[in-house]
Parts: C-alpha cells; sequence; structure tokens
DNA sequence: TGTATACATTATGTATTCAAAGTGAGTCGC
DNA sequence: GCGACTCACTTTGAATACATAATGTATACA
C-alpha cells in the first residue's frame, strides 16, 4: 500500500464530492489540495486520474481537474436510465449474491437506519450510497458497476436534502425508505427475482418524486447557461 | 495536448489490447514500454491510470499492471449483459443523435463495409468496435456510456476471429451484419424506436452464437484454474 | 480610447532522483 | 538434506527539478 496520506485523500476527495460540499463543476486547486494532504503533485496527480475513471472528475488537457457537472440535459438522462440500472443490479444481486456479501449489507443498513433515524441527513445520504453499492459488488458483474456507480454519485450528490425532514409527509417517506432497505435485503438473501425488481421500482419511484424537486443546474455555472448541449429541458 | 508519444501510445495500446495482441490477464512490462514509446515513467504510469479507468487494466498496489482477463465468470456476465446495454444505447441514441453524428456513423460504416468485404479481420472488429461505439457517443448517456465501453472491449477481443470467415455460412454471417449497421442508421436517422431496438436484438442474437464458440479462458492463466471467484460455467 | 502584441507569471506536463517494498537466490543452521 | 533466514536486486511509489504551454497584464500604437 501507498501512504496512508492517499488513500486518505482518496476517500476524502470523494466524500466531499458527494457532499457538494466541493460543488459540481467547480475546480480543483492541484497545489492547494497537495499542500492540505502533505502530498506531493505526482501521487495527487493519479488520485485525480483515478477519480476521473470512477466520474467523479473530469480532466482535459492543460487545465485543472473539474468536478462532474450536473446540468439538465445529465440530469434528463439521469432519471430515464437509474430505474433499468437499478433494477438489473438488484436482480442480478439476488442472483450472484454469496452468503458472506449479505451480512455486510445488514451491516450498512444498520448503521443507515440509525443515521436516517438520527435526523444525520449527511451521514444518511453517504451510508445509503454505500448500501446501494454494496448491491452492485454482490451483482458481481464488472460492465454494470462502472454505470450503477457513476448513478450513484449524482443520485447522492442530489439527495443531500432528502435525508432532511422538511414535513411530516418527508419523515414518513424516509421511514419507507429504510424499510425497503430490509425487505430488498430479504429479498436478496431468497433469492426473489421479482420481489427485488419490484422493490427496487417501488424504492425508486419514492424517491424520484423528492429528487425532482432539487433538480437545479449547478450552483455556479461555468459554462455558458445555454450551450448547444442543454437542447432538452426535464 | 501533451507529447504526441503519449497520446499515440494510449491508442496503441487500446489497439494491441482490442485486437489480443497483449492477451488477457497478461503482466505489463512498465520499463520496456517507457523505453518503446520514449516515454519517462511518469506519463506512461498516468497512461495506466487512464487505461485502468476504461476497463483495459486492472491496477493494484506494488504491482505491474494486468491487462483485463476474461475468465468464464465473466464471460457469463458478459452474454447475459450485453442485449440489454445494447438496445439501450440504441434506443437513447435514435432519441438524442444528432444530425452530424450520423455521418459519422455512416463514415465508419463505409469502412467497416470495406474492411469486411476485403477479409481484414483485424480492422473489421476494430471498425466494428468504433461503429458501436459511436452509437453510445450518440446516446448522449453518461452514465450508460461507461459500461457500454466495457462490454466493447470485451466483444471486440472475443470477436478477434468472427470476421475471418471459415465457411460460407459464417461469409454470410458477416454479409447480414453488415447489412444490420446499414438498417441501423436508417432507424436511428429516422428516430424509428422500436425498429433500432429490434434491429439491435437481431445483431446481438447473431454475433451471440458465433462468439459462444470462440468463449474460452485466457490463453495463458496466471491465477490458478479453479478460484472462488468461478463457482459459474458457462 | 480601444486594440493588439509582447512579456511576465502561473499552471500543467515530463524527466530524473530518491525511497521503500517485494522477490529471489544463496547460505547457514538444524 | 531440508527448511528458514538474510542479503542483494528488481520493481514500484513519491518527491523534486525542469520544460513547456496558457493566461493575464501592461504598454505602445492606431
Amino acid at each position: 500500500m501507498p501512504t496512508p496520506r492517499k488513500t486518505e485523500c482518496l476517500e476524502d476527495l470523494r466524500m466531499r464530492i458527494l457532499r457538494q460540499d466541493i460543488a459540481p463543476g467547480s475546480d480543483l486547486d492541484e497545489a492547494a489540495l497537495c499542500a492540505h494532504y502533505a502530498l506531493s503533485r505526482t501521487p495527487m496527480r493519479e488520485i485525480f486520474q483515478r477519480l476521473a475513471g470512477e466520474g467523479y472528475l473530469q480532466l482535459s488537457d492543460n487545465r485543472g481537474p473539474k468536478v462532474a457537472s450536473m446540468d439538465l440535459a445529465v440530469m434528463r438522462m439521469f432519471f430515464q436510465t437509474a430505474p433499468m440500472v437499478y433494477a438489473n443490479t438488484a436482480r442480478l444481486a439476488a442472483e450472484n449474491r454469496r452468503v458472506e456479501e449479505i451480512e455486510i449489507l445488514r451491516a450498512i443498513q444498520a448503521k443507515f437506519r440509525a443515521a436516517s433515524e438520527a435526523g444525520d441527513a449527511e451521514n444518511a445520504a453517504l451510508l445509503n450510497h454505500r448500501f446501494h453499492h454494496q448491491i452492485g459488488v454482490m451483482a458481481h458483474n464488472p460492465y454494470l458497476l462502472p454505470s450503477l456507480n457513476r448513478m450513484l454519485i449524482d443520485h447522492t450528490r442530489l439527495s443531500q436534502t432528502f435525508y432532511r425532514p422538511i414535513s411530516e409527509d418527508d419523515a414518513a417517506r424516509i421511514r419507507t425508505a429504510c424499510d425497503h432497505h430490509d425487505l430488498m435485503i430479504e429479498a436478496i438473501d431468497t433469492q426473489d427475482m421479482d420481489g427485488i425488481v419490484a422493490l427496487t421500482i417501488d424504492h425508486w419511484t419514492l424517491s424520484k418524486d423528492r429528487l425532482e424537486r432539487f433538480v437545479a443546474p449547478d450552483p455556479l455555472p461555468i459554462e455558458p447557461p445555454i450551450s448547444k448541449d442543454q437542447t432538452h429541458a426535464i
């Protein structure tokens, strides 16, 4: 393993992007990050390359790295693609999961329930991410996993406000979502293919409605508001 | 743009992996590649990082990079996942394509037809790759594209023998596949959603049967033949 | 006063050097 | 004679030094 600071930096940057602590579309300052994590430029640039490969960053030549943006055209694709990717990975997870992996999923869910019931919105969103990522791992499908991971990045960024209940109706939604997770674990455990697909669609539909309310362009758009990429509105 | 040698090296390594010129599962010699492409270790390692992000290579700590392997467990997933990914990206391409992109697709198809009719198996496989990649680009869906690209890497590696007709029956298949491409272009052009999905499934079914015949584990397996990852046979 | 060009400064890309970890061969002890 | 340990060597990771390209500012000229 390389220096622990490198791993730490990698994890930390991922978390900060997922929490929108670093805003979508914003530029990263290589020198500042090097100083902050006490790393030289070489490992820092390796981290950038890796995060770009995972979909967190975008790299272009002779430019600093930029956090993946979430413009309206992309968001439209997000809502169009998510149910398919989620349903298929969940089905594969039920098919291919190993018993020891189910315990990992249960452990994540326990933490998720605790965080969401405690009103810890930030950690709830992150643990929800880990829950669905674990399902992706359990699918044992190297082709679908990169797509799922990209969906989850934006899903988690969008859901930053999701677990911060405003109305009693919102709180009820969160409880339902949490119960969904338990049911999903059982369906995966018993390899109930039809069940897991139906549950996943229900789970998606629940969050979809609320997520759509928070869809907005990047906080401080870098590109001009009207570009040829944004031909469709949501 | 960085030094042209770097771009050249990146492209060349991709091609060599797709052609199975570098076998799946084999290790890459950093020093040898640096010498060959007249690059120092820093840009070469950036290339490795990037290729790993795209799914061509696998990196692990304190080890040389390894070409993505194609063991039986993975191949099973390949055949299970491909129709879904292909059909969905094709449908999205028909929906979201821009007119100027169709011309690019036609140009690739012209070259593909020439190569396949000339019996140039290697270039036919590579141009087929570019054709389907372009459809992926035209889908304008950043979530699905990484999955499509990973599928295409293995599809192209598997199909190395596909365009080298043995029987007249094989030759007929290739002609059919080529005609499919033309029909697909038209369906995308006219935004015929149902048409493009049906065509894509047909196209997949055609190649599937022949691909399955060539499924084999890595030429020189590094891992022992029986590992806990290979619980399923095809 | 506006624009264009040249120069300075910053930021990005590459090469080299240094450090640490893994690997293999040889030898010593049992 | 077999096994384990040590030392040398090879390979990988990190840091620094160097080169090149991009950007912004200032000045000169129209």
